[in-house]
DNA sequence: ATCGTGGTCGTAACCGGTTCCGCCACGAGG
DNA sequence: CCTCGTGGCGGAACCGGTTACGACCACGAT
């Protein structure tokens, strides 16, 4: 790139350019910048002016390779366009805003190896803190490279954040911030089999994914507590999208396995169970209760409104950055928020047969 | 920040860390990270496998301080959480990512000074490019200031791009990249118009948000091409929210003014159209016909299908960012893209009186 | 009048890479 | 056998800031 011609006005200033306009050295104009160390009154005026008449902005990357910390939080999640996931971006956004961070956004859309690749990324950037939102894989050769690089990170001077997905060990330098996945199922299940519900279909088991293996533990314990046990005939396997929940319903209505209540593994995947059953004349809850999992703003406009598993996502993360960030002064680095049902009208009492 | 007290394997490793360990220059590690230089086979393999061994990553900052450009995008917003914004953001984001760039993300919450502020932020990142996403206030000094940043970002070799907003101005160098908020509001009020309705509110104008203002103006040329003028009293101000519409409803119910059809100004706002309607038990689109704009996902889960503009969310990402990283060789710096309505169950005939 | 002292500011050494320039050894051509 | 060209590599000057260190000045105190 070419070099300004003339000294002002042309490319960038820098502070060199700042100093000489200003008619001190580059050090003091350093000091202003920094705000922390003594110059006079009159100096400093000379040095403000000077930078807004040049229309100066410090280079951040100068400024991080010479100072110590970069100010920036990165995290990485499936898909922006998620509900789930962009209400917890949400939360990150906001704190690391309150904490003076920037924020780098990287989207894996479900590719394990993406999300490695992007972790490395992340190094690069000397993040501050590396947020991994959502759930984890269950493999173990992704669990030892993930360890890796929560090692690797910490010996930088950074953070990894496992913000909604469980902890990869003990011994492993991690922030957690789970919320109760099991416990949130176990609650909605019993509320179902409260209501007299005995025939649960659960839809969308994603394979190796802790969301859902959490989420169906709490499903089957529920039953267990109820002295009974799910037909592993109504657990049935699918994708977190809304087409996948209508699939996976009218599949379940043309088995003919008698059901009378779904649970949804999250609200899109219930969203889509909602169109299956209105297409099949079935009415909810009277004919076919649903719940689901999340609750993000849909499901206050499916029709009923959905009894769902709300998941607190904003404290999710704002609290895995303020953790993250601020780990010198917080003694506590695993944490697990709680999960509670909101209970609307898309649960009623079984058909009678 | 103490240094590592070993040479190796504590803190980061650095070029001059693998080239002791390899035992060349560190010139020559540079050559192979920059893989554009010829270096030795013998001597590549020395140096690749001294990185592995030290576990070495580029430092970002160091190299977009000595190198030329920085592989970062920048992209403000309102709110993650809103689905067309979180749509746009996917499409840049993948966008970017295909380009080989990194995000950065702020949010401004609808605060003109934030984005402002955020502008300078991103001036200091050197970022590639700075993409504004969402509609623009119609405040002259606003204005100004963003072509003052416009051209402070084009000197420093960076670019904005308005991101569904309309130009600044002929002479700002700045990337647009727009959809066609008028038409698609001309489309969709012809829409209701051909369907018989004459009196159709306009629900969630939000002042000085040319958002807005191209959508009534649209609205308002549709009913002139008819011979008609819209009421203004059926015009009512608001959020792009739920609740908004929620309320705006029930206000215009409660005002007891005639309307055979409402235009949401949003989907979101015509989520809470639905509700608003459902509680008066006023049925879509036998007692009311809706129409929304923006075609995001809920639109589909409303009941009925909600009748709406389709705006091309992702490729409003895709382009802002594709033209405005390639803008050497890409000609047009000024694109509009369509819209065009997406029919589906909730406009019908007025109901006879 | 001299010395000590505290407040300001300039000089220079970094931070971790990239890249221009020049050196060296080697093989080919005269 | 000598010279010239060339591929491969090292040395050093940056990029734009921060910060330790020391110089300088004007004070009040002795």
């Amino acid at each position: 790139m070419a070099r300004r011609a003339t000294p002002e006005q042309v490319g960038q200033a820098t502070v060199k350019d700042v100093a000489a306009r200003a008619g001190v050295s580059i050090s003091t104009v350093s000091r202003v910048l920094g705000g922390t160390y003594p110059v006079a009154t009159a100096t400093r005026a000379k040095v403000v002016r000077a930078m807004r008449e040049l229309d100066f902005v410090v280079n951040a990357h100068a400024r991080a390779l010479a100072g110590a910390h970069t100010k920036v939080v990165a995290f990485v999640l499936d898909d922006v366009t998620g509900p789930f996931h962009a209400a917890v971006a949400r939360g990150v956004e906001h704190q690391a805003t309150t904490e003076g961070r920037l924020c780098l956004l990287c989207t894996t859309h479900g590719d394990p190896q993406r999300e490695l690749a992007v972790i490395e990324l992340m190094r690069e950037q000397q993040a501050d803190a590396v947020i991994l939102v959502g759930g984890a894989w269950e493999d173990s050769a992704h669990q030892e490279r993930m360890t890796h690089f929560a090692r690797a990170l910490d010996r930088s001077g950074s953070r990894m954040v496992l913000c909604g997905r469980p902890a990869l060990g003990p011994d492993v330098p991690a922030t957690v911030v789970e919320y109760d996945n099991e416990n949130g199922a176990y609650a909605i299940t019993s509320h179902l089999l409260s209501a007299g519900h005995r025939r649960i279909a659960f839809l969308g088991v994603v394979e190796k994914l802790t969301t859902t293996t959490q989420r169906v533990r709490g499903f089957t314990e529920a039953h267990r507590a109820h002295g009974l046990a799910p037909d592993p005939d109504l657990i049935v396997t699918g994708a977190f999208t809304r087409g996948s929940g209508y699939q996976m319903t009218k599949q379940l209505l043309a088995d003919g396995k008698p059901f009378t209540a779904i649970f949804a593994a999250t609200d899109i995947v219930a969203s889509g169970v909602y169109q299956a059953l209105r297409e099949a004349d079935l009415r909810i809850p009277e004919d076919v209760s649903v719940v689901g999992y999340d609750d993000i703003p849909l499901a206050l406009d499916l029709v009923p409104p959905l009894t769902t598993v709300h998941v607190p996502h904003d404290e999710l993360g704002r609290t895995a950055v303020r953790l993250a960030i601020n780990r010198a002064t917080e003694p506590v680095q695993h944490v697990m928020l709680g999960t509670h049902i909101a209970v609307r009208q898309s649960v009623g009492p079984p058909p009678p047969r």
